[in-house]
Parts: structure tokens; sequence; C-alpha cells
DNA sequence: ACCTGAACACCGTTCAAGT
DNA sequence: ACCTGAACACCGTTCAAGT
């Protein structure tokens, strides 16, 4: 009947074979089925009963491996920013290492909106932190160091962070293209309705047909433009004042 | 004391007293509740229970003039945002605008946290779409215009509501200064623990001298560099290609 | 029409009791 | 040491009943 209790009661700590439901309960585990659940149910569908039930097990066991349920989706973030960190590192042109994880955050994002709400919550989290690093080795790798690196670094971060934040509250609102698409036009419709401007009326209509990932991507262009023109400006002060 | 009730008085229609313990219950009194609860108790003391008592009714009397918690924060942050957007509009300077703008929205996260949490949370509230309004009015009077706005307001919105959601995050964490300076010293440290790879060494100890409110201007400046830059880019390619 | 407040259907977290 | 599950102290929201 309770498979999960069969399996825990020949548990053995040396066995190589490992099987999916392997059977005492672990952070690991705790995490896994957290992100499961956050991926068919969403974020509202995360409580601690409904983790408990997955792994078929009491209230307080979850206790003794996390201490929150905070940690548990700052976990369940960090688990899947680290495949995306992961899969943009390395190679030789820093530029488009950004870009790729700019990129990948994106897309990690746009399938799993939670991610994207956890990301813009909360500055030091394990996953932000990551991010910041690889970041950090990019605009390293580019030249660009010490004050200006720390200023550049969080333009960045912050500017991916809060595309994250609200690209992922679209997507959770209207999942699929279709209800994006009814969405948007609505809002235009609204937004033409309520301001006469003409400034209104042209985002307006831009709003409609507009796509978020090459804005997004626009968005890192700019940043890194305005980056590398910054640092070259500084370059020009530096030289006038030796 | 509280800017938002004088602006209140001022703004009633029709009367020029206003007293606090008028007697019906409107939309506009729930917010105005609202928003001190949230500023004495923080987020998470804004229960429904808090604002009947606060207003001395019954619980359900509230959902005759707002239909959900999410739309009495969303309103909250909206008559914050109201009077930031107001204090920095106008001008001869497009670029002072926005800077100002930025700087206006960083300081009143920076009183009320809150602020910033609600505003990286949902892409078309009130709040944000004033954000995106004036915005868009400084760029296009800097002679952006098209796809080039959407691109660069997007761009200079998310960076403002991550750095935003961030900073927010930060401050409820470390109200004070000291507790900041204590919360960055013994991040810096741990940093330095985890990773002796040096350039994580030299960023925690930038970590504990950066200063917030510097470093997000300075985004805010690579941001209108990475225009002009993009700007020139593309009028380049136009003047190519003609 | 507006308000009341008890009731409902949930939460996260704790903790004595078990193995 | 790890787990169980009832109990606790909350929530937001609804709705019959009042004015």
């Amino acid at each position: 009947m309770n498979p999960l209790l069969d399996q825990r009661s020949n548990s053995v700590k040396m066995t190589f074979m490992t099987s999916r439901r392997t059977d005492a309960l672990s952070r690991e585990r705790i995490v896994e089925a957290t992100i499961q659940i956050l991926d068919t149910a969403g974020e509202s569908g995360l409580t601690l009963r409904a983790v408990t039930a997955h792994l078929a097990t009491g209230r307080g066991a979850i206790y003794h491996h996390v201490t929150n349920k905070d940690e548990l989706l700052a976990a369940a973030a960090d688990g899947v920013i680290s495949q995306v960190v992961a899969a943009a590192a390395g190679g030789d042109d820093p530029r488009g290492s950004i870009r790729a994880l700019a990129l990948g955050i994106f897309e990690a994002i746009d399938a799993r909106p939670w991610v994207g709400v956890q990301l813009s919550r909360e500055p030091f989290q394990p996953a932000v932190l990551q991010i910041w690093k690889a970041v950090g080795v990019s605009l390293s790798a580019l030249g660009v160091g010490g004050t200006a690196l720390a200023d550049a670094g969080s333009a960045l971060v912050n500017y991916v962070l809060g595309a994250a934040g609200q690209h992922a509250a679209g997507a959770r609102r209207a999942p699929d293209g279709a209800a994006r698409k009814e969405f948007l036009d609505g809002l235009a419709a609204e937004w033409a309705r309520q301001d006469s401007d003409p400034l209104v009326q042209e985002s307006a209509a831009l709003l409609r047909e507009h796509d978020d990932r090459a804005q997004f991507l626009a968005g890192v262009n700019i940043f890194l433009a305005g980056i590398f023109s910054s640092e070259a400006i500084a370059a020009v002060r530096r030289d006038a004042s030796d």
C-alpha cells in the first residue's frame, strides 16, 4: 500500500543502485518534490501539506531537513538556476556568455514562472549569488574591474531580475500564447481608451505586437553598450588626469 | 505627518474640511488605512483583520469597496508612486527627469520597502503603468521613438523595478544603518570564506563598503549611455542602408 | 446599499509521542 | 535521530442577517 515505507525498511547506505523512489527523506528529495509541485500546481499550489502528501510523510518531517517554506522555495530556484548558469558558462566570448546567461534565465522563467517570482524576492539567496558570480566573471574577462565592475554587475543583474519578475507575473497570468494575445489586446485597448495622448496610443499599438523575448535581449544589449561606453568615458577621463 | 492625507484633503472634490474620523467607509479611506498599516507593521502586518480593526468595522465591509487584498496593496503602492511621479515630472531636461524619477522611486522604496516588493510583483498594475508612462514621455522628449522607445523603456523600467525589489528586500531585512552594516559584513565574510576565487574576494571587499544609492544611480547612467550609443549605432546603420 | 461578524476552508509551524 | 499527526494560531473570503 505504501511503497515508500517498504523501500525505507530495506534501505542500505552503501548500495550503488539508486532508484527514483529511494528510501529515507533527505533535503534533496524534498527539494525535488517541491520543484515538481511548483511545476504542476504553481506557486499557490506549494503548501507544506502538498509536499508531505507527495512524499507520503508527516507534516513535521520536513522541518528536520529544511528550516522554512521560504528556504524550500529558495532551494528550488537555486536548483533550476544552477543548471542555467552551468549551461551558459565557459566559452571565449564573454559578451556571448552574458547574453546566453540572460537568455537562459529568461527561458527558465518563461517555462517556470515561479522561479522569476522567487529570484526577484530575495537579494542574497543562493540562486541570485550564482547569477552575480557568473556575470562578474564575464565582465571581468571583458576588462571591467573594481567599482565599475560592481556598478555594471549590479545594473545587469537588477535588470535581469526585474525583467524576470515582470515576465514571470505576465506568464503566470496568461500561460499560453492565445491567452497572452487576448490579455495584451485587452490591455492595449484599455490604455488607448484611458488616455488620448499620442504617445500612449502608439505604445498601446506596440504593446499588442511586442515580443517579450526580443525586448528582453534588446535590454541586455543596451546595458552592454552602456557599460562599454561608460568604460570608454572613464578611460578617457583617466588618461586626461594622468 | 502623512503626506498622503494632506494630498487627499486637497483633492477631495467639493469640500475643504475633511476630518480623519469621517463617517462612511470609502475606498480612499481603506487605502489610507492600508498605507498606515504597511508603514508601521510592514507587509506581514497587513491583514484584513488589521485593516478592519483600524477602521473599526466588520470584516466583510472591505469587500464592498475593494475586490481583493491584492488590489489593496496595488492601490497603496499606486498612491505612493503617484506622488513620486508627479514630483519628478516636468522640467526641460529629460535626462534629469529620468534620473529624478528613478531616484524618487529608489527613495520611496528605501522608506517603504513594501512598495518595492509590490512594484516588482505585477507588471500591469497602476503604479507600474505610471512609471512606464513617465519614462516614455522623457525618452520621447529625447528623440527616441517606435520600437527603440519600447526597448529602451522596457530596459529602464525593468532595471528600476529589479533594483527596487532587491533593495526593498534588503531594507526589510536590515532596516537601519547599523543592522545593514552588520549584515553586509557578515555576508562579505561568508563569501570570502566560501570561495577563494580572487574575483569573489574582491567583490566581498567591495560589498562591505558599497553604497546602494550610488550604485543604483550608476546603473541609470549606464542605461542612459547605452540607449544613446545604441541609438547612434542604429542611426549609423540606417544611414549605411540608405 | 452598506455593513456586521460568525463561519468556512484553508494556511505554516510546533511538539508530545512514537520508532 | 528521525518521523508522525494532532493541535495551535493564524489567514483571506463569504454570506445570511441586520440597518
